[in-house]
DNA sequence: AATTAGCACTCTTGAATCGAGAGTGCTAAC
DNA sequence: GTTAGCACTCTCGATTCAAGAGTGCTAATT
């Protein structure tokens, strides 16, 4: 795959072109505004060869050109410049994460994705932290009234679930803080994956007497390490209205059904590898999944404290521009993990 | 407005045929499906005379006619049938509410919306419990570590509201459950709208000693009051792809941005008048929103206990099943109002 | 040998035209 | 009061057409 310098300045001004406004770009416009000194049809010489070697695309025979997705794969790992952010930005997205208060993970990943896709008009997709790699933390059963009680479940990530249990009528007081005291001392310090099955199967023999109240109590525990695992944030899902490529309903009705398809998402960003830069860049087909045949996904991995917790990620049309997205993110991730 | 019997029976026979078809409807349609009997040139005379009356419309001179908004409103008005739904529909909502142990007004809510929508094809709209209304019933301090604890709000409905706040490192795990104690015991029993600002500030001055940890909880108690009050939530928000007035992509962002605004959206459900059977209809313009001009809004008011909560809704083109609407409407609220 | 000017060719796009079809309004007959 | 008949209007889809954009190829130029 070696290209002449030449053929990857056409490249560049292809896809530099394409992104910006949106149409086939032709030999006139490449030589006119990015290599001056050529002519057309020296252009046109080289933009067969690069169709023929399959990085570009004639959407017909009398139009300009497009990138193909292999076109913007090399664009991007061999011909993208990084985009220094302005100064500007920068402070923008720094002051965002600084003036709130925020605490609870939840308020926070909520805010990123809508900070991330006002910033670039794209969909953000979080994936919420894994649960199973946090450490829990403390338990505590709050009566509420006679009947029944609010279990509350607490991480060291600031992880908060809550849940409204039955309590049976028999229970004092004192029984349940020593049920709690006994599950908090049990529980310490564990992540939640090394909470299996087994230990819960122990506790419940250990306290076979309240067997009906704990019942639910594990319901929420095994709630918690399943089910809720992997949800998925997203920002700015009307975003891609803007684009000029969804001016189809069919499109856009099958990316937004998509979205709410929270576990096909999760799939969508489990476990990317990240790259030297940190950022991984999935084009079009690449991401195997149907509905997002047309669009690339940035996305890379964050942390909370100390362990990688989640994915984050920007979803646009193939005709994104990477750069300026690849550096948002990073400067929007970087500020995140400094909270 | 005095129509004769055969009028009404055509503008019945329109506002049927265009619902179900979406197609403006001719003379011809009207006198062999709906007035047998009666010739084409007859019900073209009567329709001319309901479009000079302002109850049809001609989209163009020769297309058939459509409803206009007077007419939606008078068909709801007096034309309208009550819908009986099939037994099977009705079991399968009582029973999608009776399999599920929902305990949490927030899950209970969500899975209404969710099954208002599926079953209608529309997009519902449920705003949530009024705070004010409700009781506070216990407020709970739980030191997660050092610095923090876990402010946890109930109140009688089953609001749960939670919220990390710092806790000053003097402050021992006494004084704290005294604090706690002292502030159930002034606040237990009321409504959330009788905890005004004198009674914060009394209990601020009461508690001076404390203040920077107090702030927190305030915060949270007047958020509780003030911001969350009017939560929204949605379901089927795509559904209204599927109508064929929606595909222009101008109409669709309008509504789907709207969908994001919940403010909008809760000021359009606030305080309907409920009529007599329970439930309202803003027809179009009725509703005061100028995104949702072409869309109709059925709605009524739900409890949970005693008192009026919420607004619950469904928001669908004009062009709208009423009928069945309506019934299933009441029959899911209903169905939620016995849990 | 690489570049370029020139030109014929292809294909899209938008406007204009046309005929079929649907539905109307009006008139005159029933 | 109802209806048959008919001319008229308007949409919709297909077709045509010209303009415009861009190409590929050839032959001339550097």
């Amino acid at each position: 795959m070696n290209l002449s310098a030449r053929k990857k300045e056409i490249l560049r001004a292809v896809v530099t072109d394409y992104v910006k406004v949106a149409q086939p770009v032709g030999s006139r416009t490449v030589a006119r505004r990015y290599l001056v000194g050529l002519s057309p049809a020296t252009i046109r010489n080289e933009m067969a060869d690069l169709e023929e070697m399959g990085y570009l695309i004639q959407p017909h025979t009398s139009a300009g050109r497009i990138p193909s997705q292999k076109g913007y794969r090399f664009y991007v790992d061999e011909l993208m410049e990084a985009t220094d952010l302005p100064e500007k930005e920068k402070k923008t997205i720094k002051k965002a994460f600084h003036d709130r208060k925020l605490r609870e993970i939840e308020d926070i990943i909520k805010y990123t994705s809508r900070l991330l896709s006002s910033l670039t008009n794209y969909t953000s997709l979080i994936l919420g932290p894994r649960l199973k790699k946090s450490a829990f933390k403390k338990l505590q059963i709050m009566p509420v009234d006679a009947q029944r009680g609010l279990l509350v479940l607490v991480t060291d990530t600031g992880f908060v679930k809550n849940k409204l249990i039955n309590l049976p009528q028999t229970l004092s007081a004192n029984e349940l803080s020593r049920i709690v005291s006994y599950l908090n001392s049990k529980l310490k310090g564990l992540t939640v994956n090394k909470i299996t099955a087994t230990l819960i199967g122990e506790l419940r023999r250990d306290l076979y007497y309240h067997v009906k109240f704990l019942e639910d109590t594990f319901t929420l525990l095994e709630e918690s390490l399943a089910e809720d695992e992997r949800r998925v944030f997203l920002g700015g899902t009307t975003n891609i209205l803007n684009q000029p490529e969804f001016g189809d309903i069919e499109k856009v009705k099958a990316l937004l059904t998509l979205f709410e398809q929270h576990s096909l998402l999760a799939a969508l960003l489990a476990r990317p590898v990240v790259g030297v830069e940190g950022v991984v860049i999935k084009i079009g087909r690449e991401n195997l999944l149907e509905e997002v045949r047309d669009c690339s996904l940035v996305m890379t991995t964050y942390c909370l404290g100390r362990e990688v917790v989640g994915t984050i990620g920007l979803l646009g049309p193939t005709r994104m521009e990477y750069s300026k997205t690849v550096a948002v993110l990073q400067q929007v991730v970087s500020s995140l993990q400094k909270l």
